[in-house]
DNA sequence: GGTTGTTGTTTTAAGCATATAATATCCCTG
DNA sequence: CAGGGATATTATATGCTTAAAACAACAACC
């Protein structure tokens, strides 16, 4: 969470296309970072959790939806986009208060599966849609076409950034 | 640097309005993150630094510029938007390794002014230009005028979350 | 001119995040 | 079925971040 480069932008008088990357970049970062903020400030405040806690049971819930139901760890880290070593003292802080349980896996002494507890599901359940009416109240300026254009020009933005990543990993 | 509760809308099929902003909110989170993540580890592998150095760096570049030319503690944790806490450690950093200099504020005991070193000049004029080409790679699957609708929407957004924030300020 | 409140900064404690290394188990190939 | 590589997880070290408390210096007021 942090901000940026403000110099280069700010100091200068470049070819403003070069600039346009960097300028909607540091927008970009600004607005993560305002709401990410107020998110973890009310998640703090109203329900004594953090974002990353929140992120956990969030993506617990979700996969206990699914077929499988029950998530590795590595799965999990890998959903939550974070890494392994991460998620084992988030997760055994979860396990601690209750929310979270954790299960060998019988066929793979390795693996452990990882299940939302009734009470995990419950404190979900009393945040969300708290957490959406912050979400929302945050995005109230913007109609809802403003919404879903700028939607797909995140998904575009998103693609972009996969292909740039995907072209430099292959060298 | 979090992702978040996907579950309330991948689950679901609820009225498609009430969920466009979460949407947008978790595509936004997304795509900083990526961004943040190639930004961080190419400043650790190419320049052996951090993106919050980084940042103090540029902000006290851009700060040069300025008339005052030098800038209080409170301030710069202001335009970084961290906490005052936050840069006391990092700033020490970066006077041990000659890039940042403190100086007492004759007028005032209590402030500290910070300026970037003619060293640290020399490290930031190394990195920004690099900085600026990864960003412009990671956007290149953007036109210039998708990247100008998304600098566009951007700032609404920005101006509808400061708004949000403070119209519960004022309660 | 001392008390009171405000401002600037650092300290402390807790949590989050990463990379790297260590450990344990699995799986496959010969 | 015995090594050797791959996979799952945890441990360790370092750094960032915050909130809250502590501290110091300023300012102002009665």
């Amino acid at each position: 969470m942090t901000l940026a480069t403000v110099a280069s932008v700010t100091g200068r008088k470049d070819t403003s296309d070069a600039k346009a990357s960097l300028r909607t970049w540091l927008r970009l970062l600004a607005c993560t970072n305002l709401v990410e903020r107020d998110v973890r400030g009310r998640l703090r405040d109203q329900f004594d959790t953090t974002l990353p806690r929140f992120d956990v049971l969030a993506q617990l819930d979700a996969a206990a939806r699914e077929p499988r139901a029950k998530l590795t760890m590595s799965e999990l880290s890998r959903r939550l986009m974070v890494t392994n070593g991460n998620l084992t003292s988030l997760v055994e802080r979860l396990v601690q208060e209750g929310l979270v349980r954790r299960e060998k896996a019988p066929a793979d002494k390795r693996t452990q599966f990882v299940r939302i507890t009734p009470a995990g599901k419950r404190a979900l359940d009393a945040m969300t849609p708290e957490h959406q009416r912050w979400i929302e109240s945050l995005f109230a300026g913007l109609t809802a076409g403003e919404r879903t254009q700028l939607y797909d020009l995140l998904g575009k933005l998103r693609t972009s950034v996969q292909e740039s990543l995907a072209a430099a990993e292959a060298k």
